[in-house]
DNA sequence: TAGTTTCAGTTAAACGTTTAATCAAAATTT
DNA sequence: AAATTTTGATTAAACGTTTAACTGAAACTA
């Protein structure tokens, strides 16, 4: 079996305390027993026992990462890659990360997360959306909590969020470059904080640049932002107004329903319309056209809410942290100058 | 604070033995007891702490997941596939995984991971090749190991593998299908057991329909099995054979690689000769033409090697089994009848 | 009825640490 | 030289569990 403190206080003939106090540095130990320590610790090979330590110090070292299923499991490797952003970054702090996913549909009886039942995690990583009741029960218990791609504005608290109004003002304003003065929003789940600030930053760029700012050129209102949404948010638009020239997408998922949508009616992208999305995901690059967007670095935000949960764990006031972490552009092939007319 | 068992003790009245045998189902106490015991439980919302626990039981209910840097951080998400897919799994068996990576270059001075030294794992799980001296390392430690897409043939352990030989086998069938005589094989690092079990079906696949077997037809004696290597490994073939109608190559990267030569040489996909590659890696689908090739299921590798974890941890005989999980053809445009000449 | 079993629980030790309280010896101060 | 402080270590309690050993009462057995 592996040696404990025990054996290394037989082999150094001292108290196990002794050890202790010396793996820690404490000076009331004398640099000899210090040194009669180490070399016992090292000719042993000991290593402290985490689980036992954690009894103590009432610290697991472990860091619970919640995302909901269907964030974890969708074929689209949003949140898969930041959780793998975040374990490489735990790494360096010497953190594990314990992951679990919220079933869905969420059960009547709400239970909390083996990891926080059983006490073995420091604090919860929160990524993405998760329902509201379900982080209700989460924020009970007293452990630390910080968000990523999402946060409540009730509670006040830590978060690591992309850049969303910014995003939303640059992918406007690449279209007003190119000409476009008529420009749709297509959006929807307007009560998802990443999706409004989206909108916001478009409304800011239209503003800035003096263009007209017309309920006809936006579509809030589908549920959920996923590709079929986005076919029928095009199809409403369309109908209803003729003279737009592009369209933001307030995803990438919506923006290749909408494209589908043109591409069947005939319309062409972006000689007709242009059309931007919004995260980068990977078929983005691969449509045809492949489709101009705002990536979302989704690595660094899981090194981002690791660094911030490191930051929350080893402050004894309670901080509060907004870090947000920028996007940029990429220009492809589904946006193009404003057509003469 | 959390409850602890003293908390549930008071509360119903008992000591806190009774409390936990009452919990584990233990007979000696009684449907009354056991009752008031489950409703104070109840009450207090009481959940043992694992790190307690796993103290006196020396277990921790932690897998760690072992693979190197490289595969980790690579861009194509083989290995990152199947770690997720451990993570769902583990989840069904109430286990944790702990994730870490050994650097590369390798240090002089290997140092065992962390979750090992700390004793906070049960069981390791080593994904894909590992250096030889680090694993030897591992094995010094009496922790079961299980192995996936990868096992060494010294000491013989538990392994969940790629169903390599008959891939390798099926590859071959398919061109042999489309009227292929001539195949060429093109693989390297030839002591990886994946490989060498490809390159068998290859051979087998030949043998069987006796098709004739030359060493002019394979190219063994690459390094790494690369995307570079794959274009210079079909240079060569087709410098020294020019009667080759198909390619095997022993994975995506390499057959890529082959594709890239062949086209900047103006011999067509698959008109001219076919090329089946095997992975079935991302880019696979949407390479011009897109690429045939053998489909592993990450996910189900993933899977597979937590269900042997945990039969492994649950039996007291030290058992050693093979898991060989299959794979699928999925025939794609670089393959093609065989031109009539 | 005395002796033995069974029942239903309790006591106490153990798991491997950390750390507050304590202590003996040495060094310093009066 | 006695009293005090400092030094360098030890002892013991604590963290939250599990479980072997024990116990007292009730229920059998001879």
């Amino acid at each position: 079996m592996h040696p404990t403190i025990k054996d290394v206080a037989k082999k150094a003939n001292v108290s196990i305390a002794t050890v202790s106090l010396a793996i820690h540095g404490n000076k009331r130990i004398s640099e000899e027993t210090k040194q009669k320590v180490m070399r016992a610790i090292k000719e042993l090979n000991y290593h402290p026992s985490r689980p036992a330590r954690g009894l103590v110090s009432q610290k697991t070292g472990n860091i619970g990462f919640i995302l909901t299923e269907n964030h974890f499991l969708r074929s689209e490797p949003f949140y898969t890659q930041i959780f793998l952003g975040a374990e490489l970054e735990a790494h360096n702090h010497d953190y594990y990360v314990l992951l679990t996913t919220i079933p869905e549909p969420l059960p009547k009886k709400i239970k909390l997360p083996r990891f926080v039942a059983e006490r073995n995690v420091d604090g919860i990583v929160v990524a993405g959306k998760i329902p509201d009741n379900y982080l209700k029960h989460l924020e009970n218990e007293d452990i630390p909590i910080v968000f990523v791609d999402y946060y409540t504005e009730e509670h006040d608290c830590s978060a690591v969020l992309i850049d969303n109004f910014n995003g939303g003002k640059m992918a406007v304003e690449h279209l007003i470059g190119l000409g476009h003065k008529n420009i749709a929003f297509i959006g929807g789940d307007m009560n998802h904080p990443s999706i409004k600030n989206r909108f916001n930053g478009y409304l800011s760029a239209l503003e800035q640049h003096q263009l007209p700012i017309s309920p006809k050129n936006y579509n809030l209102d589908e549920m959920n932002t996923t590709r079929e949404n986005g076919y029928l948010a095009a199809k409403k638009m369309l109908a209803r107004n003729k003279s737009i020239t592009a369209i933001f997408a307030c995803n990438d998922a919506m923006a290749i329903g909408v494209m589908q949508y043109l591409q069947e009616k005939g319309i062409s992208i972006p000689e007709d319309i242009s059309l931007i999305g919004f995260d980068d995901v990977e078929v983005a690059a691969i449509t045809s056209p492949s489709l101009t967007t705002l990536a979302v670095p989704k690595f660094e935000l899981g090194w981002e809410v690791i660094r911030l949960m490191d930051r929350t764990l080893n402050s004894n006031t309670i901080i509060s942290n907004q870090v947000v972490v920028g996007v940029e552009l990429k220009a492809r092939n589904s946006t193009g100058v404003v057509k003469a007319c």
